[in-house]
DNA sequence: TCTCTCAATATTGTATACAGTAAACAGAAT
DNA sequence: ATTCTGTTTACTGTATACAATATTGAGAGA
């Protein structure tokens, strides 16, 4: 058999772990407050729900706490975390830390391939402008591009504390109102601009640009986020 | 009974998990060098050999690879980490972007139990200047130093992080050759100048002071931690 | 009525037992 | 000899069962 057909194949999937698949339903049902802030999450009760036993069930809550979605306490179990206003100061400020250090070195370390995939996502933004647009996947494609830019400066260890801190920026980017016009107006620009800059390697550019961005995302965020917690109070 | 005489009480140390136990355990025995890089670490013999089931084992191999000190693969196992120089590298400039916002925060958010934590460090580092340090004592005088600019800043996520890079910023302080006169020579006044700094509220002599140091250490924690390496090869 | 004590209960912490997967090896086919 | 294939083995992944702890509530005493 030839090479070149096997090389067509599409690779299985990897192989994943009833950890796993925990994780990504108690985090989707954190995202979708099915399960609230302060809701008390027994291990026994979650094993039930899904099915398996408490052994993966206890592991992927240890992991949301590491994630900051889940509060453990010894002896007393784990609770969804509510995020505060102190919460959204903490992640942006570790985020624009991070995310510095990543585009400086994105501009020495990216690969074609990262380009591309950043390419990839601006065209998703562009071609979804004109639709109605839910938070969930303004917030996806938010979050993607970012991820891309952390993945180009191939610094295993950042890109580590970064996708901890993921699920984190993606609650609070789920607050923003969409109808507001911040997602159609700025989304892409100044993405394809941070984009630009790592492609010319303009590391005092690209510094820049990634500041003016997250600081103005925090601000934005910020607004959408209080009007979330106020609205929550009922 | 007085609210005075209650506050003088010290508090009952906390209850421990088994989990905590085998983590303390498996992290100096990495730190010691008795299980060394590559080494595999099946749960069974850890669990035997620690007198404890698998489960707490498990946990603590869990959190050890969030540390960086252990890797784990699907179905395949741990096994204690390669910390080769590129992980030097990684976590220094990690290092380097965390303690930046922390102390652009600490210089802020300070207090005096901070201060004085600090100061009694350095007295620490003073009074042993005469004796034979050991590279332990060195390595838990700078790190703990270290760790408390970090918690002056007071920022939860930030100490998480950087407690989580702790022990591998621990390993490579290890392999410094005490016998060089660094440590005698430069360890008390570098961190005395970043104290008072702090102390002053003086932000931009406090950033240049972190920074500086941080790149010093890197360069000598380079040289010694690649004759570790070359040593370790036989 | 309030506080304290003590049992009852609920829930996590830990241990053990079973199932599933992947590497290692031996033997057969070429 | 070398490659393939089936079987074994050793280990992790998962489930269940037991122990220890913390919270709750009821009753006794002040």
């Amino acid at each position: 058999m030839a090479r070149d057909t096997l090389s067509n194949l599409t690779s299985i999937q990897e192989r994943r772990t009833l950890v796993h698949d925990v994780l990504e339903a108690l985090r989707q049902a954190i995202w979708e407050r099915q399960l609230q802030p302060g809701i008390r999450l027994r291990e026994e009760e979650l094993a039930e729900a899904l099915n398996v036993s408490r052994g993966p069930v206890r592991e992927a809550l240890i992991q949301l706490e590491y994630e900051g979605l889940v509060i453990r306490e010894q002896n007393r179990g784990a609770s969804v975390a509510r995020l505060e206003r102190e919460d959204l100061d903490e992640v942006y400020s570790l985020r624009m830390a991070l995310e510095k250090l990543a585009v400086q070195l994105a501009v020495k370390n990216h690969n074609d391939s990262h380009l591309a995939q950043m390419q990839a996502i601006l065209d998703d933004m562009r071609s979804v402008l004109d639709d109605t647009v839910t938070v969930q996947r303004a917030a996806d494609l938010d979050v993607s591009f970012h991820e891309v830019v952390i993945k180009s400066a191939q610094h295993k260890r950042l890109h580590h504390f970064w996708s901890t801190l993921r699920p984190q920026i993606y609650i609070f980017l789920l607050s923003r109102n969409v109808a507001n016009s911040d997602f159609r107006e700025y989304m892409l620009p100044w993405h394809q601009d941070i984009l630009d800059a790592i492609r010319d390697r303009n590391e005092k550019t690209a510094l820049e640009l990634i500041e003016t961005h997250l600081e103005a995302s925090y601000t934005r965020v910020l607004v959408s986020y209080e009007d979330f917690l106020g609205a929550d109070q009922s």
